[in-house]
DNA sequence: TTGTAAGCGTTATCAG
DNA sequence: CTGATAACGCTTACAA
């Protein structure tokens, strides 16, 4: 069983190998008579014959392979798009080939680099900062670039990414509802466009209703727990009157400031409310259970995939933009303020229905 | 900036282009004179040359991709082993094609095929079930195939996994050392190697002990919420004297397990302890936290990277077999038998150390 | 409908 | 040390 070429096929088959070449592609078979296709076919099937796709690759300039390019595969959603790109990819006949930058824009530009010497059709890609508009555009002189989840919007590339900014909306309207008027941000990094759109969305909503926000222009590195600690933490040792509310963009740094009030002795949500970002996995589960926004990132992973098919067949199309609403999910970490301080014994079964939403379809992950 | 090639450098520089190939080799660069090898590298840099991978993985027979089969990139430890293992190629210049197989046996055959197709170097894979042991040997006579955290003994295939059997030794010496005699399992997939394992040292270890398992033979068809919940309500509706504590194998199969006893009023360690397996992410912030075995995922990446590369280099070396022991990690959620129902306000700050272990190096997953 | 021939961009192997 | 030549496996005008 080893390398058959399609010359080989071709022998066997009492044919000339340009034969077997059409009656073995899908688009030039009906110039080929039954009978040769015929004996073609039962050839290859009896050699076992396998095209080579890095030979077909060279020759018509399409190497089948998108190129995507990540933060890191255990980034909040990543996992998900992926899964929706992959998904869609492979209705195409495509497969992607993935990176990681580590929000390194040095890694960015290694693996742009990388990707396109192998010829990509296309790339995807979610790792943006603010800074890479260059980078990302010598790119994308070379091979169709789809921008998603973060954008960068002076290189009017195409993009499909949340809404953020109804997100941060979002977030302050429930906030506002509950009659919170004195309320912080726990930013994530402000170079990535996601942050900054929530942070503008919340803002913009609060200014319209006259609350007012805190004070506290703190960013956090980068969207983990213990930046969550880190930020609570000065929020807190600031001194002043506390806000009544956290809005947490994402649900990492959620925890991270639940943990630190928790500490504190100050109660979630009686003394302060929280919300996240993301509706990560088991967010339900939390005590309280956290109140968030859920986003559609198969979905978007999806949608991306189909932009980027588009784009390879037609690279002049005009570049799409898709902007994706997130849904807020009301749990127990939001409340009225000054709620008197409830005891929870355990985060209990959540509610059967309306646990979580906006996920994936059917077949959530199994275990190993 | 459009496609240059080599013969384009070549002629700029004024030489053939073998000698402008050698130059921009590394391993025949010295065959060549300093001064050709300084008009070749400065001709190149002037015209922005990037070699083209395809045509020179046609010519070498070496694409400088490996193929990683997984099964989902939500899968548990997925993300941190497609870390590991890409951190690790990269080193080598290699890079990782991914394909997920969604645990179908059918898209296992079709992945490895595309990826074989492609001239990948070798095939990585986490995705095998019992069955696929002829699908995964006629790929293996095609390429180095390596085995990743689910093995397939009978093919002698270098494999890299977690010490299962030892996880499920730690499980039941843990529960036993608290004192319980009477414990049941929630098993995972029994066609997949990791299950089996956990429940064969488990129940080694239990035998060893005299202890009895509850004879409930149930199991998961895949390692999610959903099945824990199913699993657990089986158990209690079976009747007769509970088990004191349950081994699930999996963090999502104890959550969902907890979330039935919680709904029956049962409380947890108090009238059953569980101890579950992975230690994924807010497992220590659940209520109870979560006891459970942390395993070093993103080390297995790594090391089933490096067998890889070493079976590109040499494929004859003898297929080498590594198991990585899991942790550990005692938190709330197991007691001795029968101890009181204690209260539990909220999960709050994890003790500062020791909080989560086994996890990868710095640069924990940012945010978007 | 089928055969011919050229070539995609590289590198390996030979002479010189 | 450098140049010539062939070949990796496949597709695709063009001719027959």
């Amino acid at each position: 069983m080893e390398k058959v070429t399609l010359l080989e096929v071709a022998r066997r088959a009492g044919v000339h190998p340009s034969s077997a070449s059409r009656a073995l592609s899908a688009d030039y078979a009906k110039y080929v008579g039954e009978a040769t296709r015929r004996k073609v076919l039962r050839a290859a099937e009896e050699l076992g014959y396998r095209p080579n796709a890095l030979a077909k690759g060279l020759r018509t300039g399409r190497s089948g392979v998108v190129g995507v390019v990540v933060v890191d595969f255990e980034h909040p959603f990543t996992s998900a798009i992926l899964r929706g790109i992959e998904t869609s990819l492979e209705a195409d006949g495509l497969l992607p080939l993935v990176a990681q930058t580590h929000e390194s824009s040095e890694r960015l530009g290694r693996a742009l680099e990388h990707l396109i010497g192998r010829s990509v059709d296309a790339v995807i890609t979610t790792a943006v900062h603010s800074r890479d508009a260059a980078v990302v555009e010598s790119a994308a002189r070379r091979v169709p670039v789809v921008l998603a989840v973060r954008t960068l919007s002076e290189t009017g590339l195409p993009t499909v990414a949340h809404d953020d900014f109804a997100g941060g909306v979002l977030a302050a309207r429930h906030l506002l509802g509950l009659g919170h008027r004195r309320v912080a941000q726990l930013c994530g990094p402000l170079d990535v466009s996601s942050f900054v759109q929530r942070r503008r969305g919340f803002r913009h909503e609060l200014a319209a209703a006259g609350a007012s926000e805190v004070d506290f222009e703190m960013e956090a590195t980068s969207g983990v727990l213990e930046e969550g600690r880190r930020l609570a933490g000065a929020l807190l040792e600031r001194g002043g009157e506390l806000p009544s509310a956290l809005f947490a963009h994402n649900d990492l740094l959620a925890v991270g400031a639940m943990d630190v009030l928790a500490a504190a002795g100050l109660s979630c949500p009686g003394d302060v409310s929280i919300i996240g970002y993301d509706d990560m996995l088991l967010a339900d589960h939390l005590s309280p259970a956290l109140t968030t926004l859920s986003l559609p990132s198969y979905h978007l992973g999806q949608l991306a995939a189909r932009l980027t098919v588009s784009m390879i067949e037609d690279p002049d199309s005009p570049p799409a933009t898709v902007s994706l609403p997130p849904t807020l999910v009301v749990r127990g970490s939001t409340a009225e303020p000054g709620s008197a301080a409830t005891v929870v014994t355990r985060a209990g079964p959540p509610p059967v229905a309306a646990s979580r939403s906006g996920r994936a379809p059917a077949g959530r992950p199994s275990s190993t």
